[in-house]
DNA sequence: GGTGCCGGGGA
DNA sequence: TCCCCGGCACC
């Protein structure tokens, strides 16, 4: 890994001379693995024969040819971090990504790669989200897999020796079982074209040109006698952006699977909407914005993306506790389950400081009056915006 | 003028 | 960190 020298994204063009010195990932792999693979062994030549013009992410896939699944998953997944640590910048972070990957696999060597899956060092925000949604919701994949014929652009691998080396790689078997290998995926196709669309949808992004060539890396094949596909994590609530929210060990480490309850996010899950309530009323406090979305009927017009930090501000405040007054039971009782979603809109102090026009909800002052200031919410006494009673 | 609340500051 | 308040925008 550390022989990979950083780089841009790989382009077409690009990724021939990653080679050479960067060959040493496909030796070492080679030779950490000491199974062989008897069905494969025949392969051995058509490895050899493409190798030398194989870029170096070819040769991570070859070595998949010596090994049983197990070690080639890993190999793959390495080979990805490999491919991803040179197109990625270093803005993105890397604790995440290593959380996604699986925890079996991985040991030692899961830094070295920077344990970067990102699609591109253009946006850190992209790159993250991109990382959480890896694991993506695969109801439309298995759909896509029957309708797609050929890839449309399956030329471009054609115009890479790669490309030929790849079609090679598959040819022999005529099983069609392909495994992701995305980290958290596992999502098995029948269809080798069925799947290069699938991680390029889910995984590497639609519009990303490199996602041509690399989106053979984050599949395997795999026999169809062989285990069934790991199930699939919860890849649902990873689109939102609470699910870089929990802290690294607990935001992208694989979740039950794909249902329609994995719908709600790590926050929804661990804090029950009382304690969101509650912590509602104190979100002025925190110092940094939580989330600011633009919820329907909100007057707000700033989308901003929190920072990892910022989202972990709920669970912290959520660890707090205070007396709740009357009224805050009573507000508990009547819109908790709506308020799950005015949360999200609260002010952003950093980022929008525009004025939110006058809501027509009543607030504390007009509730409650001044002479019973006591019963406001903690907002409104300090003149803050009200959260019991947010327009 | 009343109200809502941002921003700043004191304890 | 909690709490208060000046000041501003909106109605």
């Amino acid at each position: 890994m550390a022989a990979v020298e950083p780089r841009g994204r790989p382009s077409p063009a690009d990724t021939r001379p990653a080679r050479g010195p960067g060959d040493e990932e496909g030796l070492i792999y080679m030779q950490c693995c000491g199974q062989e693979d008897v069905e494969v062994r025949e392969s051995q030549s058509q490895v050899s024969a493409y190798l030398p013009a194989a870029t170096p992410l070819t040769c991570t896939g070859s070595s998949n040819s010596f090994r049983s699944p197990e070690s080639v998953e890993m190999d793959e997944i390495m080979a990805a971090m490999v491919l991803t640590t040179l197109s990625c910048s270093p803005m993105v972070h890397s604790p995440p990504q290593k959380d996604l990957l699986p925890a079996s696999s991985l040991s030692g060597d899961m830094e070295c790669g920077g344990g970067e899956l990102s699609d591109s060092g253009s946006s850190g925000y992209w790159s993250w989200d991109h990382g959480s949604v890896s694991p993506a919701p695969s109801l439309s994949v298995t759909e896509m897999d029957g309708s797609l014929g050929q890839a449309p652009d399956e030329g471009l691998h054609m115009e890479m020796d790669s490309g030929g080396s790849e079609a090679r790689r598959y040819k022999g078997s005529g099983k069609g079982a392909y495994r992701c290998l995305w980290p958290g995926c596992g999502k098995v196709l029948n269809s080798r074209v069925g799947m290069k669309r699938h991680i390029q949808l889910h995984h590497l992004g639609v519009g990303s040109e490199h996602s041509q060539q690399e989106e053979d890396f984050y599949y395997t094949e795999v026999s169809s006698e062989e285990e069934p596909a790991p199930p699939s994590p919860a890849p649902t609530m990873s689109s939102s952006p609470w699910a870089s929210c929990g802290s690294s060990s607990g935001a992208s480490t694989p979740g039950p699977q794909a249902s329609a309850s994995a719908y709600s996010s790590p926050l929804s899950q661990s804090a029950p909407s009382s304690v969101w309530q509650i912590h509602t009323e104190h979100l002025y406090q925190a110092c940094a914005p939580i989330q600011v979305t633009v919820s329907s009927g909100s007057p707000s017009s700033c989308c901003w993306t929190p920072s990892s930090e910022a989202q972990h501000k709920p669970q912290v405040l959520a660890s707090r506790s205070r007396s709740v007054s009357v009224g805050e039971q009573w507000l508990q009782r009547n819109s908790a389950p709506t308020r799950s979603h005015t949360i999200s809109a609260s002010p952003s102090r950093n980022h929008c400081t525009f004025r939110k026009g006058r809501g027509e909800a009543k607030k504390c002052r007009k509730v409650y009056g001044v002479e019973r200031r006591d019963q406001w919410c903690t907002a409104c006494r300090w003149k803050k915006a009200c959260q019991r009673f947010p327009d």
